[in-house]
DNA sequence: TGTTAGATCGCCT
DNA sequence: GGCGATCTAACAT
């Protein structure tokens, strides 16, 4: 049976707060010129939020994330990995959902190729993995999730979701943005009981 | 199973 | 000049 088997395209209100993108987008399926899979982990951002790119006001580098909803956002993270987020809310308000870790569903050659490894579980369980799985680069910037390129699908099996602290940060660190599947083995790490 | 260092660069509430 | 929304290999336990 085809991966895509049973997916339809997924109805995503980027124009809702963060937090509740990035819990919606879990159990959702993202492919990047049909390579992807399925959302098992994310982190929300905003504005308002010391830990975000975000928070001193537009820059160069986060000017997508001031942008229109449903648009990518990519970053360089420590001067060598990229990373991708999704824009939230409306233009101007700075929020966004870094896409953490996917379940490998849809070509999964290309992605062992681009991360020179086989282990499925280490393909995209972190948000640089991820984004060096699918093919996204400062080149992604600015663009829309948008058919044929960037879709995101829904259906299959429901997600039971999550939260806990995110990662890697060291202020709002009691924030509870971070949005896992609950039992995947596919997160970058686990969540605590 | 866990800790550490090194890579490398944009931005500086 | 120093610190990240990180990852990997190397080492210790």
């Amino acid at each position: 049976m085809l991966p895509q088997e049973g997916l339809q395209p997924a109805e995503i209100d980027f124009q809702a707060p963060s937090a509740e993108v990035a819990r919606r987008l879990i159990g959702t399926t993202l492919l990047v010129d049909g390579v992807g899979g399925r959302i098992v982990e994310t982190e929300a951002y905003d504005q308002l939020d010391p830990a975000s790119h975000t928070y001193a006001g537009p820059t160069a580098r986060n000017a997508a994330m001031f942008g229109p909803p449903g648009h990518v956002y990519v970053y360089r993270s420590y001067g060598l990995h990229w990373c991708m987020n999704l824009v939230c809310r409306e233009a101007g308000h700075g929020a966004g959902v870094l896409l953490r870790a996917l379940e490998p569903t849809h070509g999964l050659d290309t992605m062992r190729a681009r991360r020179g490894l086989q282990d499925a579980r280490l393909l995209c369980a972190g948000p640089g993995r991820l984004a060096q799985a699918l093919g996204v680069d400062h080149g992604w910037n600015g663009r829309p999730v948008q058919a044929p390129t960037i879709v995101l699908l829904q259906g299959g099996v429901p997600a039971e979701v999550v939260a806990g602290p995110r990662i890697g940060i060291s202020k709002a660190v009691d924030t509870l943005w971070r949005f896992g599947e609950r039992g995947s083995r596919y997160l970058s790490r686990g969540f605590a009981r």
